[in-house]
DNA sequence: ATAAGTCTGTTGGATTTCCAACATAATAGG
DNA sequence: CCTATTATGTTGGAAATCCAACAGACTTAT
């Protein structure tokens, strides 16, 4: 169990909160970790959430799927990355699958308990609760990044936006993202091959150069 | 001003909390009423928050507009809602704008106060912590509906999503929602004129009626 | 090494949206 | 009450997407 508790010590829920005082919380938190293997589904669309995840290896997809099966990838949670926690806070079922993409163990966490100081003298509720405050807010805005690339009309557009914002994100005009094309035309809500017969004129016009998932912006 | 906080009791926010628990709080918390009439802008794109708002009176929009002028209505603020906390709490610049579309009246408060216990004696503090995390995992949800919607590949689809949802909320197969047309069509990402052609055959075909504001589901 | 499966790019036709322009209805102001 | 303005609905052609099908490159398993 510590040997886990290691691998997420730099996650941001626990900025300020060392490895021995979450391993004292644990119990507090019902803390309970539990493991996925590829494909398989975490959280299925209408189900009730109690705990929210801590992604300590893996990696997982917050995903929609609408009546026609088309599918929508809201986000991905990479390690040290927590999940279902907006759903876990307003006491409602999940809108949500997520689905893990690769073998993955999460450390799951009382909401309930986590927001409420307990009188175990658990000091470090307040600090785990404002690193939440952060985390969620920050959630709040890549939701709003997201609604800004599916918010252009085009698919050119879609690519456009979305690969500037990546190449801000690596602070560099040369980055590697985390999509093969099918996942990247479920973020941006388009058609795979449309999408590919996109970036092929974006390379013929010289406006990026691509190859693979390693994309260059000239 | 005890008349203004006596509009905004029944906020989320002051979930728990009475007027005159505010009232002492509010030098604490740094509150401060502003004006904005009809049309005026709240917040623009880029600068920095410290404060959120707190919509006492009136009514504003949270839009984005690409570099084509597309404009994209991301939600609405109703009296007693707040808005600006995603950013104030992760300490980066607004991506949006706010604009006022009534005139309105804001209560804004320092987001960092807000968040970090006092020495004073303010024992609210904490309630105001646990009622924002509630607010904020909300919108959080709201935001993924809105994506729900805006992932949806027809104009149709969009209309049909989001009438649905209205009616869930509503708790009625009939009801009235608080765009105009071409709000409407900002809110879902689409074309004005062809939305207003999809609804025709809508209405056409049976599915549901409509007058103004007010559908009805059939 | 071979075969099976997956990923990416290409293409053409059907479908849908977008855009601009206009008609009519509803609303606001003098 | 009349006029100006705004909101909504309608239409036709241009543009873009979607869909299905296929080819080639790459990967994985046996």
């Amino acid at each position: 169990m510590l040997n886990e508790l290691e691998k997420i010590k730099d996650s941001e829920l626990l900025n300020g909160i060392t490895v021995e005082e979450l391993s004292s919380m644990l119990g507090c938190l019902r803390g309970v970790i539990k493991k996925y293997q590829k494909d398989e589904l975490v959280l299925s669309e209408g189900e009730k959430i109690e705990k929210f995840g801590l992604l300590i290896e893996g990696r997982l997809r917050i995903v929609l799927y609408d009546y026609l099966g088309n599918k929508t990838i809201i986000s991905e949670i990479k390690p040290n990355q927590i999940f279902g926690e907006a759903f876990a806070y307003v006491d409602k079922v999940s809108s949500t699958n997520i689905e893990a993409i690769e073998d993955s163990k999460i450390l799951f966490l009382d909401s309930e308990k986590l927001s409420t100081p307990c009188n175990n003298g658990c000091s470090f509720h307040k600090q785990l609760v404002k690193n939440l405050l952060y985390i969620i807010s920050n959630k709040n805005v890549n939701l709003t990044e997201k609604i800004e690339c599916m918010s252009q009309r085009t698919t050119r557009e879609k690519l456009l936006i979305f690969l500037n914002m990546e190449s801000i994100k690596n602070n560099s005009k040369e980055f590697t993202i985390s999509f093969d094309r099918q996942a990247l035309a479920d973020y941006l809500g388009v058609e795979r091959s449309a999408m590919s017969a996109e970036l092929s004129k974006l390379r013929n016009e010289g406006i990026l150069e691509s190859e693979k998932n390693k994309f260059k912006l000239l």
